[in-house]
DNA sequence: CTTCGGCCCTAA
DNA sequence: TCAGTTAGGGCCGAAG
């Protein structure tokens, strides 16, 4: 069954790095299978050495009488070279083959193959092509695509499985009910897709019907996204395969596995239960986490390179999910090392030797998730790249696919969001790399991310202080200082696992896996867009729709993004109420209805009377939701309903990993639900769509101004309240509402009325609501102001600074100052950007010499006045 | 000396 | 192949 085996001279490895494909313009029949044989090889099997190392032994199963249950934590997918008897799928090889690992409640891996499930794309149908036409194109394309291949080292013998005529329609655009026909094309391989489409779109493939203006639909729906949203599976959910359905492949240190996992099954693609991640199924399997950190002992103020400073030390920490400490501890050291309680301490007379036992020991812990901190492009490629200088055996087989080898990549990854970053990026089949450094840069705007400070920042707890420049006379002292730098080791792989924990990450991700449908893994190396992607293309399967490939016609035009009201600068000493429109974007698509599937494209020749569209400022029509209700309304509602229902289930939940679950929960659902309208604006994306995010832009900007409108026309004196009231400022879905009243009891209560009363003049599920009264409150520009926040009369809850906030900070202790007579002094967390403004400004604000900074440690700031 | 565009960062 | 949006303040250096 090892049909993916294949030997090769360890030396070619050696020199002959992976082949760097960013740069190049590849052919499509030598992506992936180039790549494939590069880290193909023969792995060594699992040794165990340890009943403490290796997981719970794994039960007898019957496959007949037992089912099996795992979550999933990884899913990809690959070829064979021999199709599986009896299942479903091509008979002639190579196959499309796709995985799934996870873990049992039990903590027994699971690796599990489904087979049979192909890609395809569709393409819109030629007026006269019939059903009786389908055989003949399969053929026609077959064979042309078949002729494209430069070389088919593959032996691809059938590209074309097989041609449908089916009733779709596509998501752009309102083209009323009737269905359209498309032709559904399924290939045998995913690097089919790309040329089958290029070939219909350039020749002419059958001379009877015109194939070259038929748009392909769905074409760029990655495989692994595919097969998830087919079968109904979403990141990190339960996978049930019941007894009868599954073969048993192998378990344990069976040799003909493929997997390192314990349990290794094959199952047809329509064969297995996805349970949707609610109720008894938002559980969490103990999946095993390990943290682990390097030292390398380098040359006086050289960055290590590995192919001349040896790595010394590793330590590892191993923690089950769920639970509060680790239950491995352990540091492999070069040299003699004195022990160190709690922890073992394994010592090596030769660096290959430490290297070759560290790899046996991440095959035979079988870890799920890889942490540490920066490890994906410092830890990892530097232990991969000095065991190939050492020319240490098997050591880069570390994922849970026997025969594959882990393999440094280099990746540009380009957004606006993050700019232009180069990472590297190391395959673990079936093991997530979850970076903490990572998840952190995506996830939080800190001054620094040095570990100490990050730690310093979450944990008020700072690293063990070993300078880097000492590392090496550590390792060349005696078992005492060896045993110094082990602590500090230790630490650093400790310390990840604990950030984790207090930030909730994993869970935090695990949930956002399960609300958009994506894989755990590809929330870190992947985008926003594929999230979106990811939902939209699960409702659409739902409602017979298809998605038109994006084709690269380049966005130019910029659209009009939301108001910011002219600010009355000023210093307010009296409360100033603020109103806010809830999910304003989301709230505004639902209201009207916005959506690929209910724009009504002028020259459309479907009619539609005017009653039933909804012309936005922009001038772009709609139609409305008695006439169809758009999709991403549906796929927002879906997401508030169940932002309110785990809100609700919060409030009710005592266990705490039950409540960090759902806070997690909610939180990704409200990030989800943000990101559509950001989805739909982005012209270099998937499916963008300006009429929808200009239309929501404006919709906001004519909101706020009614809003201003009705607040100030009912409030006034003159209507019998205290004062005219004035919005002095507000931006994109907000105002500050100075009422003229003293107390905060008083604007509070306006603040309640004003926001029903403006929320009345809306459509449904448009809300404005009271949020907060800033008392006092300091604007000085748009984007820039700064007060003490009140949600309740008693006490104030935090002081507020937005924008560049440290001059106004100042400014309010300067008032305070003269008041009071007496020096202050506060101490404030700021980012680097403020502490340019510290270093750069004068001393001097509004003639007051103010301020001196002293540092504190690495995140406060004293500021004395 | 002023103006403007690039850059960086933030608000929402 | 991949990449969420626009508005806007403040600083800096180049151009005029």
């Amino acid at each position: 069954m090892n049909n993916q085996k294949r030997i090769h001279n360890a030396n070619m490895n050696i020199n002959n790095n992976v082949p760097l494909k960013k740069a190049k313009h590849f052919e499509d029949d030598e992506i992936d299978e180039e790549n494939n044989m590069d880290n193909t090889g023969e792995g060594p099997e699992t040794m165990q050495s340890s009943e403490k190392w290796s997981r719970p032994a794994l039960p007898q199963i019957n496959p007949k009488q037992d089912k099996v249950v795992f979550q999933q934590i990884d899913i990809d997918h690959y070829v064979s070279g021999e199709a599986f008897p009896g299942m479903p799928g091509p008979k002639l090889p190579p196959v499309s083959v796709m995985r799934m690992y996870g873990v049992t409640m039990e903590g027994n891996s699971v690796c599990c193959h489904v087979h049979g499930f192909c890609p395809y794309f569709y393409i819109i149908c030629p007026r006269s092509f019939e059903k009786n036409n389908c055989d003949a194109f399969r053929l026609a394309l077959d064979k042309a695509v078949l002729k494209d291949m430069r070389s088919n080292k593959e032996n691809i013998q059938e590209t074309v499985l097989e041609v449908e005529i089916l009733e779709r329609q596509s998501i752009m655009g309102f083209l009323g009910d009737d269905k359209q026909r498309f032709i559904k094309i399924t290939m045998a391989l995913p690097k089919l897709l790309a040329p089958a489409k290029r070939i219909l779109e350039k020749e002419i493939v059958m001379n009877d019907f015109d194939f070259q203006d038929c748009r392909a639909f769905e074409n760029n729906v990655d495989i692994d996204i595919r097969f998830m949203v087919d079968t109904g599976v979403v990141g990190c959910s339960w996978v049930e395969i019941p007894a009868g359905s599954y073969i048993i492949r192998s378990t344990n240190s069976n040799p003909n596995s493929e997997s390192r996992s314990q349990l290794e099954i094959d199952v047809a693609f329509d064969k297995f239960i996805a349970h949707e991640p609610d109720g008894e199924w938002a559980k969490v399997a103990p999946f095993r986490i390990l943290s682990f950190d390097i030292e390398c002992a380098g040359r006086r103020g050289i960055f290590p390179e590995p192919k001349v400073d040896p790595v010394i030390q590793i330590a590892n920490m191993i923690i089950r999910q769920g639970e509060q400490e680790p239950f491995i501890r352990n540091c492999f050291t070069l040299n003699e090392c004195a022990t160190i309680v709690g922890s073992q301490i394994l010592c090596y007379d030769k660096e290959a030797d430490l290297l070759g036992a560290w790899a046996s020991f991440i095959r035979e812990t079988d870890p799920d998730i890889l942490t540490g901190y920066n490890i994906n492009n410092f830890d990892i490629p530097y232990l991969i790249d000095r065991a190939k200088h050492l020319k240490v055996k098997n050591f880069e087989y570390l994922g849970r696919i026997k025969n594959l080898r882990s393999v440094v990549k280099e990746q540009v990854l380009q957004s606006k969001q993050m700019g232009r970053r180069e990472n590297k990026y190391v395959n673990f089949e079936g093991r997530v790399p979850f970076d903490l450094l990572f998840v952190l840069l995506r996830d939080y705007k800190l001054r620094s991310y040095t570990l100490n400070s990050v730690s310093y920042h979450f944990l008020q707890e700072q690293k063990e202080d070993v300078h880097h420049s000492i590392i090496t006379d550590l390792q060349n002292g005696d078992d005492q200082t060896r045993r110094r730098l082990a602590m500090y080791c230790l630490k650093d792989a400790y310390l990840p696992l604990r950030l984790l924990n207090k930030l909730m990450c994993i869970v935090n991700y695990m949930e956002m896996a399960r609300v958009t449908g994506v894989t755990l893994e590809s929330l870190l190396t992947r985008g926003q867009q594929i999230k979106v992607m990811s939902q939209l293309l699960r409702k659409c399967r739902t409602k017979g729709f298809v998605i038109p490939s994006y084709h690269t016609q380049g966005g130019e035009d910029q659209f009009e993004g939301a108001t910011v009201i002219e600010p009355k600068r000023g210093y307010y000493a009296n409360p100033i109420t603020t109103l806010d429109f809830a999910s304003l974007y989301p709230s505004i698509m639902m209201a009207h209805n916005l959506c690929y599937t209910t724009l009504f494209q002028p020259g459309t020749k479907i009619h539609v009377d005017e009653k039933d569209l909804e012309r936005t400022p922009t001038n772009n029509a709609f139609v409305k939701s008695s006439v169809r209700k758009g999709i991403l309304p549906e796929i927002l509602e879906s997401l508030l309903a169940a932002r309110k229902k785990a809100k609700n289930d919060l409030k009710i939940e005592k266990d705490p990993f039950k409540r960090s679950v759902l806070d997690g929960r909610q939180l990704a659902l409200k990030i989800s639900a943000n990101s559509v309208y950001g989805f739909t604006g982005a012209q270099v994306g998937k499916l963008p769509c300006l009429e929808i995010s200009s239309s929501v832009t404006a919709y906001g900007r004519t909101m706020i101004e009614l809003t201003k409108n009705e607040v100030e026309q009912k409030y006034t004196r003159i209507n019998g309240y205290e004062n005219d009231a004035v919005v002095i400022y507000g931006d994109t879905d907000s105002v500050m509402v100075n009422f003229g009243v003293k107390t905060l009891e008083k604007s509070m209560e306006l603040g309640r009325e004003a926001a029903d009363f403006v929320s009345s003049k809306f459509i449904k599920p448009i809300k404005l609501e009271f949020e907060k009264v800033y008392y006092p409150y300091l604007l000085i520009n748009k984007k820039r102001y700064a007060g003490l926040y009140f949600t309740k009369p008693e006490t104030y809850d935090k002081m507020d600074c937005k924008g560049m906030f440290l001059l106004f900070f100042v400014y309010n202790l300067i008032k305070k100052l003269m008041v009071t007579k007496q020096p202050h002094f506060f101490i404030k967390n700021i980012t680097t950007s403020q502490e340019r403004c510290i270093l750069r400004s004068p001393l001097y604000y509004n003639s007051f010499k103010i301020l001196i900074t002293i540092r504190l440690n690495y995140e406060s700031y004293l500021i004395l006045i």
